[in-house]
DNA sequence: GATTTTTATGCCTATATTTGCATGATTTTA
DNA sequence: TAAAATCATGCAAATATAGGCATAAAAATC
């Protein structure tokens, strides 16, 4: 493999996970450390990106206003929110779920752009409101502690009334047989009810979530019309459910 | 994870609770609390946030209003809600506004307390889905960008529907005889509700608000219970507020 | 085409950084 | 004032880094 590929490579997993670690490169590359490390070295002296102790990570990382990892795979999450934030057009009406994925959604909600937002999700709720041309529209409803959303029957009635252009919604798990399944019941409800005031629902998700499956059943996969993840959209993973004519970005 | 993503996760807590425990952050992290001691303590060398014993709190927390004065309003008002916490009877149905004052009433709620909580605050109903014992019913409706509470017709509709027995509230202006006063016309109409919905309603004020008023009155001082300051109740400047037989703490 | 020079890579070693833990000092809380 | 929590410090283990060196491939030179 030519140093040129290699370093190209190396910049281009950076900007899809926003950081690496120069020891998974290595190994995925099948190269020495040492080779890696003056890659990302004269990467770094071009301004590429930003080397650190164990790694490197994406430039626009540090400086921007995005809010980091709490946990694993967030970077990946925000990898898929980014893809998202293309769909928005000014002036739309949406809603936004709860979830890692989501609340990366809102973060990257540029300032400039008029939405009106509905939300069960108070991190969502939250972030939303510091975004100066957002309408914020809180669904209200008992907290799920876990999830921090609201659920219940007051949630459900409230989301019967409304109509939005476009759900973007997360889940707990994806199979293309067995649908958007949960591992909690009121959780479930609240999301049928999300789909059913939606004119077109979008799903947000972590490729490692795809193809597994819990106790409760939100939906079939026909019932969503556009799918996020952060794999290429010709990955083979992803087959099953562009069979279903869902739109994969 | 890498120090550097650790540290600019540290930093958007930081902006965006504007305070936070070390415990807290590394357990989240799972990190031992000696880094995320040690990253706070490079945070603060750089300026980017202020250490303090036990946590560290955002620049813009102290800078923004004159550092001083706003610190010890902070703790006025923790001391304010020492005395609203000993107010709660285990299985009290209750409500809790918006405001500062009323953030620091939640976060001393020991987690041994059964209580069902309603608000219209989304700090609040974040702060209050981390107790274990407590049922968080949040209010939905329009959210004010401001005040980060619901507000409009949903708001006050969903609050005429239920009977608490303390509502706990916070006011912009205090005057004995002006009443409780606010600047924004929305949010003395949620107020207003608010207090119809209680059987008992708490101020929890400040003295600095004390015999202060704005624009649009929220309700006379007779409409008050109980009010609480940081003040001993004897001083003379609450006089005034005795004589409307209000319970002074 | 043969030889020299340059470049790229991997390995080794000494050094540096990061991190968790132990200890005693300090601060906060009751 | 006593107990609890938090802090600073030093230490050790694990990991990461930089620089030297050898080898091999590529490029340049003769």
């Amino acid at each position: 493999m030519l140093k040129e590929e290699r370093q190209q490579t190396i910049l281009s997993e950076v900007e899809l996970h926003n950081r690496i670690l120069l020891t998974d490169i290595a190994e995925t590359l099948d190269v020495s450390i040492d080779t890696i490390r003056r890659d990302v070295k004269e990467l770094d002296a071009e301004k590429k990106l930003k080397k650190v102790h164990g790694g490197a990570i994406s430039l626009g990382f540090t400086n921007s206003n995005s809010r980091n990892n709490h946990i694993y795979a967030l970077n990946d999450k925000i990898a898929i929110a980014k893809k998202a934030i293309t769909l928005l057009k000014d002036g739309a009406v949406i809603f936004i779920d709860g979830g890692t994925t989501c609340l990366e959604l809102v973060r990257l909600i540029p300032d400039n752009l008029n939405l009106t937002c509905f939300t069960i999700s108070l991190p969502v709720a939250m972030e939303l409101s510091h975004k100066p041309n957002v309408t914020v529209i809180s669904i209200g409803g008992q907290i799920s502690k876990e999830a921090q959303i609201s659920i219940g029957a007051n949630a459900i009635h409230n989301l019967s009334e409304i109509k939005v252009d476009y759900s973007f919604i997360g889940t707990g798990y994806v199979d293309a047989v067995y649908g958007l399944t949960e591992f909690d019941w009121d959780i479930v409800q609240v999301k049928k009810a999300v789909i059913q005031a939606a004119k077109k629902t979008v799903l947000l998700s972590i490729s490692e979530k795809l193809n597994s499956q819990h106790r409760f059943k939100t939906c079939d996969i026909n019932s969503i019309n556009t799918m996020i993840t952060e794999l290429d959209p010709t990955d083979r993973v992803l087959e099953v459910f562009r069979n279903h004519d869902i739109k994969i970005l």
